[in-house]
DNA sequence: CACATTTGTCAAAGCGCTTTGGATGTCGTG
DNA sequence: CACGACATCCAAAGCGCTTTGACAAATGTG
């Protein structure tokens, strides 16, 4: 020590102003010099709070899934929170232990506040979030949840609906949608505007156009493929990722369809950073918005909501943004005019 | 309380011996009637481990890059630690704070230990740690550093070398490496396998075909674009990851070239839940090796090696399985015989 | 110059747990 | 019946910090 108190360098420390600038110098010095950083437990124990955020992450049982955009999503995130001098802490978590894991979360005084990603509809946690009393944010939103809460989310519905219409405007009249699982409340609404969208153009709408499932590259193959093997074929494809897509361009290859000129496909796209859209012309028309942005967004939104707990909810949506690429052309036989 | 002493209720829930059954049924019961778990960061201060394991990923600076097998690591691993009662905490840094950050983490006892990601070559992490006496584990190798650590890493080497023997095999002389940035350790093992066979095979080392980068869907588009126009074009790539591939065949699909028998494409697979290579015939050509596997049993030693800090260090070297998918073929203009 | 203020510092309590060192009660044994 | 040996349980200390309430020193005021 140097001869002060435990209580001045603490204040010191932590920037009150009842300690001389002089003092607090000294003490910064010598806490840089032997580094020095306050045990986060004592201190955690101390204030109450634990300076420490959960992202719980359900693999589902079934398959196993990894969300591909995890990654992308927590790297802007954690850029929030290490600025904030926040921690981030990643529970995995199989669907049936859900609850517990949430209540041992808020009992155990691991966390600060909770992200809660991927909701469903009428999404249960969002209810046991606020009886258990931990702050919370949505990436998405989960229709049929009267209470008010803070999400961010990206205007699903719209994008899927303008990515039908412009299909139909380039005089696609079968165009399938691979959608996400459709437990989730981001594909119901891409499908709705899907829909919507069909009926706008007077287009039918066919379930054997339509499928759900977890989106990875092999299943956009496969449905893709199977489609293609209908009497009545697509002509255009409206996936609900990137990864989807990927497998939706190899299955046309192999048939040697050419994407953009005998078949279309759109997609959203998350941004994701391994797997890029861009270039001068980019691979993919597609409707995008950056995941990682809105890691970063919602972390802010949930430390704010930690400091304030009673302002408030604050809800973002946010429109995808079109870019268009070269995997979407006229339907065949449509007369360029 | 049920009128017990903190004593008491304490051992019967840590399964101390010290009390007898029936209190401890009682005790247990009262605990999960009302949903108490021990507040974990008392716990952590009183027994003086915080019952949390780090894992540091770097976002390097330039590329702002995410590792997509960042959620499948993170997946396998925090099934075991869950299974030990382990919290997870992720810290996302830039490369120039790096030492700062891990400093950080030991001196306010926010982890345990530490899963080292990415290993560079001599990587000063692991000096680091050993000084700061934070228990970890390499997820991979880092040549160079003489003292004694454990890792858990697949050979990579013999990998890349038998992916080389195997296309020469097939009469290909003009195969490119399509590496990871080979800052990498791992990168630089590969490409040292791959100059390895190519020399067995009394194949010429052209730095032409080969090239180091960011492991991005772009990346192995762009690349094998580039290399597709050269003099002597390759009639065979080796890829560095499953994304890479699919870029590779992109840029095949656009110009025309048939995978697997105009060109051929092999890669390192590391079986990502969102991007499998499954099916009768797999896509591609692979040698693989389920980076959600290690991710479990790197947390595993992990855990062991906080328990027993002067263990001897565990080291564990896998080997990546061969698939024959159906991305490659014979060279053009050799004889099937 | 005496008094009221303000400034800078400190001792001690408390956060919720684990753990040490008893204390109490029960039982078996000579 | 007395004594030691167990089996149960408890009170209190301590983990490393923040924070409350006091106090001493420095400053301002009439």
């Amino acid at each position: 020590m140097l001869g002060l108190s435990q209580t001045t360098v603490s204040r010191a420390l932590n920037g009150y102003p009842e300690v001389s600038e002089k003092t607090r110098a000294r003490v910064v010095q010598a806490a840089e010099a032997h580094a020095y950083s306050p045990n986060t437990r004592a201190q955690g124990l101390a204030t109450g709070h634990s300076k420490c955020i959960g992202h719980v992450i359900s693999v589902s049982d079934s398959a196993e899934m990894v969300n591909p955009i995890f990654g992308d999503f927590m790297a802007g995130a954690g850029e929030t929170y290490s600025a904030h001098g926040y921690d981030m802490m990643v529970t995995r978590v199989g669907a049936q232990d859900e609850a517990d894991t949430y209540r041992s979360l808020k009992a155990r005084g691991a966390v600060d506040g909770i992200v809660v990603h991927a909701p469903r509809r009428n999404d249960p946690r969002l209810e046991l979030l606020d009886k258990i009393g931990l702050p919370y944010v949505v990436h998405g939103r989960s229709t049929g949840i009267k209470a008010p809460y803070s999400w961010l989310d990206v205007n699903n519905t719209r994008a899927f609906s303008e990515a039908t219409s412009y299909l139909a405007s380039l005089g696609h009249s079968r165009i399938a949608l691979i959608n996400g699982q459709e437990t989730m409340d981001f594909a119901i609404r891409r499908r709705s505007g899907y829909e919507s969208s069909l009926r706008f153009a007077g287009l039918s709408i066919d379930t054997a156009l339509m499928s759900t499932g977890e989106m990875t590259e092999a299943y956009g193959y496969t449905q893709a493929n199977a489609m293609l093997d209908l009497l009545h074929p697509p002509t255009a494809f409206l996936a609900a990722s990137i990864i989807c897509a990927a497998g939706i361009r190899r299955a046309l290859d192999e048939r040697g369809l050419r994407v953009g000129q005998d078949v279309s496909i759109a997609t959203f796209d998350d941004c994701l950073s391994y797997f890029g859209n861009g270039g001068d012309t980019p691979v993919f028309t597609a409707w995008q918005s950056s995941v990682r942005a809105a890691g970063a967004a919602l972390a802010q939104m949930l430390i704010d909501r930690i400091r304030a707990p009673h302002a408030p909810h604050i809800t973002k949506l946010w429109e995808a943004e079109f870019v268009s690429g070269a995997s979407t052309g006229p339907a065949p036989g449509t007369s360029k005019d």
